[in-house]
DNA sequence: AGATTCTATACAATCGGTTTCATTGCAAGT
DNA sequence: ACTTGCAATGAAACCGATTGTATAGAATCT
């Protein structure tokens, strides 16, 4: 590939004069810059992307930790994500992390490294740990579909608890009062803040919360069935599920039909998240909507205006979900 | 963030011994080393990636091109993709093109601008036009998921054809022979693959391929849902569809469902990918496996060879497919 | 005409490492 | 004692662009 040097010698005149041409081509005489242009025509000339990145100490590149790359929510997070980054020319890197503290910290590592102008970090996983450090303070982190855990970096999320509440309210409102829920791992905070708010609702309507009926697993569609199993075949009275995510949804589904029980007739479902296999599913499904795509576009404009020292609007963003009312729940007959 | 000229400085040796210190440790005596390394640590040292980059000319980046990363099949391959490149010690740069001609050809100028070290494209479109140009080729260059037009890259794919003959072979033999179509979009080679396999086993049978069976359509749920009403509102004596992707197979069945079939008894149906909602479908569904990791990763190890320049194996791979049966097609009664 | 300003361009430093080549010092060989 | 060889290290060039400063020539002013 013809470098800078190539094209100035061409053209007669200095690398310098060349560089302008490209950049600031007001300031060359129009003689010039016609030479110049033509030089660089001829040769097929291309700026060296690195060169200009290593003299300007900005790659504009940003690095996505991502939990599980072939997860549907991240993956449409990360499309939003990228849509806002190719707006603004910046490059995506992309990690998974697989939620191992030493993939992450290599994250963190590519911005001392001059890889990357910062980081955002999808799901539940913080920067707890390497925040003690203090300097990882100074690297562009933006953290998307966290829960709410007071940082000092900007953030995207929903309300779980209130979305959690929501839901929980309407199954109440349809009458069930014996819920099983099917909650997401034990030792995650989205968990509990989805569980708070699910006892929120209960509470609201005078009903006791029964930890009996509550049963953990993988935000996946096998935890969903497995879990599913356990929790049907302990309680024969249950007539409704609240589960935390809509593949858990989908296998508990998957597992109540199996079972012989005739949905939504014998036994209502709800999920969280709204991905599009919901809608499609049978009985199509009654879930909470999590703006997937808007939570990575916002997550990439708040790294943009973080990268641009611009921080100006408020950085903890709370985005809104909905209740998306379908026929995997209904009333208690 | 420390310099190495800081280092250096303080364990009292040149910035040459300092590289040193970590690229070739053995080449200094031991009590430099320990020196250099206790400075390094104590002003918490890290080199340069983008210094060394620049210096090395090889960016251990490399860019994927991928038509839809919200894509359930993309995703995995990515994921798979993922797994070696990290393996490598690779970055990934990803890019989401949504067929678009000019971010195709912004992701191969990467490579000229010293960005990256090669390009993976996933999904139907090739570097055709832009092989023209011949510079092009110089480009480290595989495809995946692609169609088997002859080209001079390393590609890996599936064998479209022989997985669809094997599909609707295995329809034949339940007895269905009013087989409705559910193509993909109509210009794609992918879906001109899999429509010859199909009639291929047509033909096997002695049955005449009729057109009107067939529509074409979107690779999503939705175009899946409305091919299928299309289909079946015209033809009230179809007994299976054959349906050339999960997603349209679960929108094909939504439809049918909602027509008030009864399915499988009144409808069989099948898919092809084999994503993970079709097992947990309402019926379950029956489909073709395409190994989407595998073919990620078996895409990435060819880059890393090609990087190598050690193109050994055959670069043309083709992964094998596999019958998935479930209960979404069965014996015509 | 001579001084002053402005314009267009060249020169050279710079970004932060790596690497080649040269140099020094010490041990082994003759 | 004098070379020879090797190990350890430093000096400086280099990667390919950008940019601050200097300068020559043209244009303007007095």
């Amino acid at each position: 590939m013809a470098q800078i040097r190539d094209v100035s010698r061409r053209a007669g005149v200095s690398p310098a004069t060349v560089s302008r041409a490209f950049s600031d081509p007001g300031k060359l005489s129009k003689d010039t810059l016609q030479r110049v242009l033509k030089a660089a025509e001829d040769l097929d000339y291309k700026p060296s992307s690195l060169a200009q990145v290593f003299r300007g100490k900005r790659t504009n590149s940003v690095l996505v930790l991502v939990p599980d790359l072939a997860n549907v929510l991240f993956a449409r997070v990360l499309s939003g994500i990228e849509r806002i980054a190719s707006e603004n020319g910046f490059h995506l890197l992309v990690s998974d992390t697989k939620d191992d503290t030493d993939v992450e910290k290599a994250g963190l590592e590519m911005v001392e490294t001059h890889r990357a102008d910062g980081v955002i970090q999808l799901g539940e996983r913080g920067l707890k740990q390497l925040h003690k450090d203090g300097n990882a303070c100074k690297i562009p982190f933006v953290h998307a579909i966290e829960t709410g855990e007071p940082v000092p970096y900007p953030t995207v999320k929903i309300d779980n608890f209130a979305a959690s509440e929501a839901m929980a309210t309407y199954l109440m409102a349809l009458g069930h009062r014996r819920i099983g829920v099917i909650a997401g791992l034990r030792d995650r905070r989205v968990t509990n803040e989805r569980l708070n708010g699910f006892r929120k609702a209960l509470g609201s309507f005078g009903v006791a919360f029964d930890p009996t009926l509550v049963e953990y697993g993988p935000y996946s569609m096998a935890g969903g069935a497995q879990s599913g199993l356990r929790l049907l075949s302990r309680h024969r009275d249950i007539t409704a599920l609240f589960t935390m995510s809509d593949e858990i949804a989908i296998g508990a589904i998957r597992t109540a039909l199996d079972l012989g029980l005739k949905l939504p007739e014998d036994l209502s479902v709800t999920g969280f998240d709204n991905i599009e296999f919901g809608k499609y599913c049978t009985p199509p499904l009654t879930t909470v909507m999590q703006p997937a795509e808007r939570i990575g576009e916002v997550a990439m404009t708040l790294m943009c205006n973080l990268l641009r020292d611009e921080m100006t609007g408020d950085a903890q963003q709370t985005l809104a979900t909905e209740l998306v009312i379908r026929s995997s729940a209904r009333r208690l007959s």
